[in-house]
DNA sequence: GTGGTTGGAGCAAACGTTTGCGTTAGCATC
DNA sequence: GATGCTAACGCAAACGTTTGCTCCAACCAC
């Protein structure tokens, strides 16, 4: 009957009502809440006063359609099962409450393509992206633009323009190389993704430990490959003590499969580190596990998030700036699994 | 000079940009878009050709605006260190996306309230919130049906109103006890969190392994508190040797402390299962690792993301609909921390 | 031929903010 | 006492969708 009643108390506080209630403005009370300093300061504080006491909050969905953004930071996740990835989620959402932004996890299965689930950052008005266990493809990149996300690939690299923060895994790759060498191993190999699969990261860090080999005047590491979960580690232990079985130097991709391989080598009795040196990458807490004692290359998370989370702010506050890539300087943790470690004290 | 071109091919394409390339309404546009019934199939071919061919992607935010809803849904978890939740993850953003929904995921930090995250969820319309590892309280409760945002408690249970999942901890303290009783075991403990930062679920834990206890003739098991770490397993180990000997069969409140506990066992010379047998919780990957073995109880997590996202949905679409509990049954895997493993065949 | 139905599409008003400009009052300046 | 300046605020138009109505034909039964 009554076509609408004025409506001033119910459902949730909007600037509007705050607007009647302070006597002023909507755009006064907007100014007011976003610290304008063009509002006096009396105005200002009689307006969050009242705010605060209606409980208002503001509506981002609202805002997000004047500024186009969302102040929301997608990470994309592909379907590995490396739970570097994951352990990065708490660190990348604690960071990101410090700029009271919110993080938005999109994860890619084995079949959809990035283009796609960027169309879906896209609905979403992301003000930003970080691609983690994933690919980008040029034409993603130009989506990106098209799209004006900016985008950071963390710990990915591909030979696609764009921001990128990554570990130095060439350089990793030598120190592991020569630490083998110290230790007197000569026949070294490699672990590392099955065909295809492999990273650009893979073949920098096969790449610095070969060079590292042959700069020692070693062979060139024999390479095995096999699929990066605990289970592949376990195949390729015992692929490796089959078909190689003078190897000394293991130099595995990532933790996840280094701890597989260890456990095939004991299974197998091969005896770490005396026979066999194993070495593996990321220095997942469960390296440190007193069950492990993995000596592995430790990659700096805070510093990698750090900067992805700092280039990001850049792009995202001067939409044209320019790609920027960092690298970050991995560092070899030596633990129970190769030899030397410095005596313990006491 | 000119106040402002006609404008219709830059940036993002938008549905009056279609509209006015099909020479439709905006609305008729958003119907053909959403299959809604009342345009017909020709139309809305056509539109839907035309919107692919130009690439367009609705915007949520917008949307949002008008229906009050984000398509989101949220995971708030707490400062715990448990990897439980955060293996959760892919599971849910899985389900998720089924549903076309991205997950957004809140932590907070220790000194965070619930409250001011759930004002954050408000800020972005969240269309609905899980809740991990974080506390709910009954003003929490209050917000969530204030702000209208369908909620559910995933594996947490509070003594407040509300929808949740939960695994059935007494009765899964039961299944401990009477394994242990089964063994042999005499002096049973408990390794539980700190005074003041058990949960209601541990407590169930506890409780239901008492009860087993009491119920085969057993005294009572003794509790021992530390943090819910690695590190805190290895320090309970520690204590629980020194405190109480004679103990012979240990229930810990989760895999990630049981590890410690394990391994600080085992550093200290005691004999697993042999003199002790470990019972942990969660069923994490890395139970079943050669090195662990860890017999531990089960919870089903694909069940109780399924249950929680059913909930949800059914909240979000009607939303008066009342809050709804589900109990589901964890299950007891038997593996090398514990005796009477039926014989491995070969 | 009339009146009533109905399928298909358009109109326009929201939704809650932000923001470029326009307006006002107060004050100092000459 | 006009003029100019500035600080403080108001106006109103966006932003891109959704959705309750209205509207118009075309069809049906009588």
């Amino acid at each position: 009957m009554t076509p609408k009643p004025p409506a001033v108390l119910p459902g949730r506080p909007t600037i509007k009502m705050i607007a009647t209630l302070a006597r002023v403005a909507p755009s006064t009370v907007s100014r007011a809440i976003n610290h304008d300093p063009s509002i006096s300061l009396r105005t200002r504080a009689r307006i969050q006063r009242i705010a605060a006491r209606v409980g208002f909050v503001p509506n981002v969905t609202a805002r997000g359609l004047v500024t186009r953004r969302s102040d929301v930071v997608a990470l994309v996740l592909g379907p590995s099962q490396n739970p570097f990835y994951l352990e990065m989620i708490p660190l990348i959402t604690e960071r990101l409450a410090l700029r009271g932004k919110p993080l938005m996890i999109v994860r890619m299965r084995e079949t959809d393509r990035i283009e796609a689930t960027l169309a879906t950052l896209a609905r979403h008005q992301v003000s930003g992206c970080l691609i983690g266990a994933a690919s980008m493809t040029p034409e993603a990149v130009a989506l990106c633009r098209r799209f004006d996300i900016p985008t950071v690939m963390v710990n990915r690299l591909a030979n696609v323009e764009g921001s990128f923060v990554s570990c130095n895994n060439h350089e990793a790759g030598l120190q592991v190389a020569s630490l083998f060498a110290a230790e007197g191993r000569r026949c070294i190999v490699y672990v590392g993704a099955e065909p295809g699969k492999a990273t650009v990261q893979d073949e920098q860090r096969e790449a610095g430990l070969r060079d590292g080999a042959l700069g020692v005047g070693l062979t060139a590491p024999q390479r095995f490959a096999t699929v990066y979960s605990y289970e592949g580690g376990l195949a390729a232990a015992r692929a490796l003590l089959g078909q190689l079985p003078g190897a000394d130097g293991i130099f595995v991709a990532n933790d996840i499969v280094a701890f597989g391989v260890l456990d095939g080598l004991r299974r197998a009795g091969a005896v770490v580190p005396g026979q066999m040196s194993v070495v593996g990458f990321d220095d997942l807490p469960q390296a440190c596990w007193l069950g492990y004692g993995l000596t592995t290359v430790r990659q700096p998370m805070e510093t990698i998030v750090e900067q992805a989370l700092g280039i990001l702010d850049r792009q995202i506050s001067e939409p044209g700036a320019p790609a920027e890539g960092v690298y970050v300087s991995a560092e070899l943790v030596r633990r129970a699994t190769t030899l030397g470690m410095p005596a313990s004290p006491t």
